[in-house]
This record gives C-alpha cells, sequence and structure tokens, in this order.
DNA sequence: ATTGAGACCTGTCGGC
DNA sequence: TGCCGACAGGTCTCAA
C-alpha cells in the first residue's frame, strides 16, 4: 500500500487527531516491528503533545513538546485506523501493534500484518544526524527537484533508471509502483541506464525534463486521488496490466512485466525509450 | 563503490 | 477442502 502518496494520505488523515493534540496514552502490543520499540517508548510519548506533524519521503514524523520525534514508517503492509469519540470501538485485530489515545478522544491504531513498518523516538540531535533520514535525496514535489538535480544524482550511474528511481538516496518516495508509472509517461526505458538521462558533465538531457515533470505528475494526482476519498488507490496505466494493450494513444503495444532488482517492473516495449 | 540476491513476515491467490 | 508455490506497494545486510 504505501508509497509516498499513500503516506501523504495517511498523514492528511492523522493530521486532525494528531497535530496540538496530547497523548494520552500509548499501548504497545508487542516488543518489536522490524526493528525493537526503543527504550521507554511509552514512558517518553504519554502526556506530550504534537507539536508538527508532517512527512519526509515515506516517513511519517511528529515532533512532540519534548522535542523529540516519533518516527513511523509503514513497511509494506501498515496502515492507521481511526476512531473518533461517539464510533462504535472496533475488535482489537492480531496485527494491531500500537493503539495511541489522544486528548481529543480519538483513537489511532497501526496496523501491520508483515511488520516491516518501524517506529522509533529521536532526539533533534539523532533526528539530524540519523543515517536513513538525512541521506534522504529530494522531496520529488519540492522546488529544489528537478531535471538538474535528478541528472545530477544520475550522472555517470550504470544501473538500470527504474533500480535508481527506487534509490530513496536519488528522490526520496517513490516506490515500485509509481516508479513504473512515472517511466511510462516519460517514456522512458525502466531499462535503460541511470546516467543516459545526463551527460558527462551531469547537466540535464532532454529525458530528464521528461521524467522530473512525469515523476511529478504522477504524484500529485495520486494524491489527489486517495485524498478525494472516492477511491481506495489510483487507476494505474502499467502498474500489474502484464498483457494488457498500452494506455497510450496510438501505442498498440503490449505491456510487459519483467524482473529488475528482485523487483517487478511494468512497461510498454513499443512507447518507452 | 556499486549491485544483486536474499532476508525479514504474513496474507492472498491460483493451480492441482 | 487442502496443500503448495509464487507473489506482494519497503528496507536492510551481506557477499561478490
Amino acid at each position: 500500500m504505501p508509497e509516498l502518496p499513500e503516506v501523504e494520505a495517511v498523514r492528511l488523515e492523522l493530521d486532525p487527531c494528531f497535530t496540538r493534540s496530547r497523548i494520552d496514552d500509548v499501548e504497545v502490543r508487542r516488543p518489536d516491528l522490524r526493528d525493537p520499540f526503543p527504550r521507554r517508548f511509552r514512558a517518553r510519548l504519554v502526556g506530550q503533545t504534537v507539536e508538527v506533524f508532517r512527512r519526509r519521503a515515506k516517513y511519517l514524523l511528529a515532533t512532540l513538546t519534548s522535542e523529540e520525534t516519533l518516527v513511523m514508517h509503514l513497511g509494506m503492509s501498515g496502515g492507521f485506523n481511526v476512531s473518533l469519540p461517539g464510533d462504535r470501538a472496533r475488535d482489537v485485530d492480531k496485527h494491531d501493534h500500537v493503539i495511541f489515545t489522544m486528548s481529543s478522544g480519538a483513537v489511532v491504531v497501526f496496523n501491520d500484518p508483515r511488520r516491516f513498518g518501524m517506529m522509533t523516538l529521536l532526539t533533534p540531535r539523532q533526528l539530524a544526524s540519523h543515517p536513513v533520514l538525512s541521506a534522504l535525496g529530494p522531496e520529488p514535489l519540492s522546488d529544489d527537484f528537478d531535471a538538474a538535480a535528478l541528472a545530477r544524482a544520475c550522472r555517470g550511474r550504470n544501473t538500470p533508471l527504474k533500480v535508481a528511481l527506487l534509490d530513496q538516496g536519488i528522490v526520496a518516495g517513490l516506490g515500485n509502483i509509481y516508479a513504473s508509472e512515472a517511466l511510462h509517461v516519460a517514456r522512458l526505458s525502466p531499462m535503460r541506464a541511470a546516467g543516459s538521462i545526463a551527460t558527462a558533465a551531469g547537466e540535464p538531457r532532454e529525458p530528464a525534463y521528461r521524467l522530473t515533470g512525469a515523476i511529478k505528475e504522477v504524484l500529485t494526482r495520486a494524491i489527489a486521488r486517495l485524498a478525494s476519498k472516492r477511491y481506495r488507490s489510483a487507476p494505474f496505466r502499467v502498474y500489474d496490466r502484464e498483457g494488457e494493450p498500452c494506455p497510450r494513444r496510438g501505442c498498440g503495444g503490449a505491456i510487459r512485466r519483467r524482473t529488475q532488482g528482485s523487483r517487478s517492473t511494468f512497461y510498454c516495449p513499443r512507447c518507452q525509450r
């Protein structure tokens, strides 16, 4: 479920529950997710007010009055359920791992069957020097991310372009679905070398402009769809559509699937070069 | 230094 | 119905 657009939709949904609300209780129902919960996890959360709640790449960050930041990642199967006061209480699922009770009465439950998600608490200096967070590339929807930035990051790389798009240090937040989708919009082959979108000096070539535009477009549209609540997920152009006709008008190709970096890539060999 | 494969863990789906 | 393998939207680590 969660790439950048899905995580952004979660942030939007949780924001009214979290921002400027106090955490009255936290129930942690197992010792770990992908990693163990940090020491005194509950004690460091209870009584704290969430000052700022934001997203960075696929991470959710809740900064508390204590100045510590609660960092959350949904992994492959993580998600939140929100119950507002007056809602019928839901049964506890065996994969409900953390339950936040907020001062507003909202109950926010983190559920994650595969437990690839994570939750930790970082001090300001731990946050600033965090090996993963500080190595993240630009936010794709920010002005920091443009053809020049993408070309610079891809310069000289021989790795396939699709694999490069999954590298969170090049651009932060794309995952397996939207990488395939953006490449289709940009009409670029997932197999071409990442470095081929840049000159030897790291200046953008024409495909770099198309690709940055495509990434922004695909993510923006997905967020809009998810936020509208009328759709559970966005309709995909190529992802999981092996054998179907290419949706590009007049193309007539058939979508193929192949493995890159042990993940499935979907693309149209006819119009993606 | 990059890069690919495998590991982490559970659920679902298709085939027999 | 049951069993089995393949696969799933993310990272991390290890070996080449």
